[in-house]
DNA sequence: AACAATTTGTCCGTATGTATA
DNA sequence: TTATACATACGGACAAATTGT
């Protein structure tokens, strides 16, 4: 059942190319069996072979996913993985997204890319219990693991509330900080809802990710120990590089 | 911000079609100020403008997602979108992947579309705190909302427990009764896991997808009042279809 | 009823990209 | 490298259906 390439259909017709689709499929047999201890793949005309395509079409698929790190091969050696294990990012009530990845990395940071004081959109305003076009301020953000961009997410805060926080995060580059500096010793995820989706061009530049990648984007509310919402955030993860989990209450 | 399809850049020699890649820009702005009060899409000609490319193309990402059931459109009026509202399936301590869809659809049924008796990997059995080769009953599933396929799991459940689980589950439908039938009156969800990636050939299939198209995977462990693992599971979502929602505990 | 404007459906041809041999 | 087949993308023209005047 793991790994096994040898099923799995190729389409022609179907607006993506028998490479990119090998492409995905090696993306996939990694870590399922498909690449040995050494983490060697099989051979170009073996894979060639399994997926009964010409090993030109294979040998374009490996290009592409050397260009995006995921292999590096070897002439007269072979193609092999480049270990990269995927995080895994814990989602409940505690939820703080600049934590809980101890012991995965060694270097996490998130830059603030910009921020913005505005009015609130309909479903803004709907999320965190604001009259509609009240003001809010919102703060655009990347996380980074080891270097690496794995989250971007875009937050949003009553304006009146918290009219520093954008100031705040910019000096601790921490959202759990930035609340405490405004007031806010304890807060809760009241709600989380995931869904994947294609990357748009926005996730494909500031992720590093390649057209057609997929993107798992969490939205989410914040509220503090009266249950009043303090923050409304969606955050987008490159669903290569991620997992989510979510922990029993 | 909200359906602004304009600033959208297409790429081209990626290995995917444009008309792929607009179809999917198109099912995104669904919902997101894409279309009118009546469900209208621009017109094919707008929508080439906007994207830069010729009303062939567009034509062609608009038969796919008519394919799919996303449109429909009428000659002399313009295309349509098909009111579709995505699912909200809820993950918690509490989860039951069969109930939580009350209000959200008329009907509901889970099929069994196999099950054996096997030894269990290596994964398995530590996901159920078995000793390695142990037997495992495993059950393959799909289940369907308004008769449209919306997730495909398979549970491996330990065969010296639950000895006839199959049967209990052919009978009734539900995890939650053929556990019941085998003495568990109580369970809760230990953990879950959510990636995303593209739906292989046993996803289309089953989940009735296009290829390409993106599947969310839930991967849990259930278990009893007294903290011992009695389920394993791995549910494969149609990420069209579905968005997951996670509650606080 | 008649006509114009709008929008989708179909046809032609041509150039480029993808995949095989 | 070359040749071949098919999918993709473009450009234009016109037919068919619907709506508004």
């Amino acid at each position: 059942m793991e790994g096994d390439l040898a099923k799995s259909a190729l389409h022609r017709g179907v607006g993506v190319a028998l490479w990119r689709q090998i492409g995905d499929e090696i993306r996939r047999g990694i870590g399922a069996g498909l690449e040995d201890e050494n983490g060697r793949l099989p051979p170009e005309a073996e894979l060639a072979a399994r997926f009964g395509v010409n090993r030109h079409t294979v040998r374009a698929a490996i290009a592409a996913l050397i260009h995006e790190g995921v292999l590096r091969s070897e002439q007269g050696r072979g193609t092999y993985v480049r270990r990269q294990k995927r995080l895994t990012y814990p989602i409940g009530a505690r939820t703080r997204f600049s934590a809980g990845l101890e012991g995965q990395v060694r270097e996490r940071q998130i830059e603030l890319l910009g921020h913005t004081h505005e009015p609130a959109t309909a479903t803004i305003a709907t999320a965190l219990d604001l009259r509609p076009s009240e003001d809010v301020i919102r703060l655009e953000m990347r996380g980074l693991a080891d270097g690496v961009p794995v989250s971007r997410s875009t937050a949003w805060f009553p304006a009146a509330r918290f009219p520093d926080i954008a100031s705040y995060f910019a000096e601790k580059h921490s959202i759990t900080e930035a609340l405490a500096l405004s007031g806010i010793n304890d807060y809760r995820r009241a709600s989380t809802t995931i869904e994947a989706r294609h990357a748009d061009d926005t996730d494909t530049r500031d992720l590093k990710l390649s057209p057609g990648a997929i993107v798992l984007v969490a939205r989410g509310i914040n509220v503090d120990g009266d249950g009043r919402p303090i923050q409304y955030s969606q955050t987008r993860f490159s669903a290569d590089r991620v997992e989510l989990t979510v922990s029993a209450g």
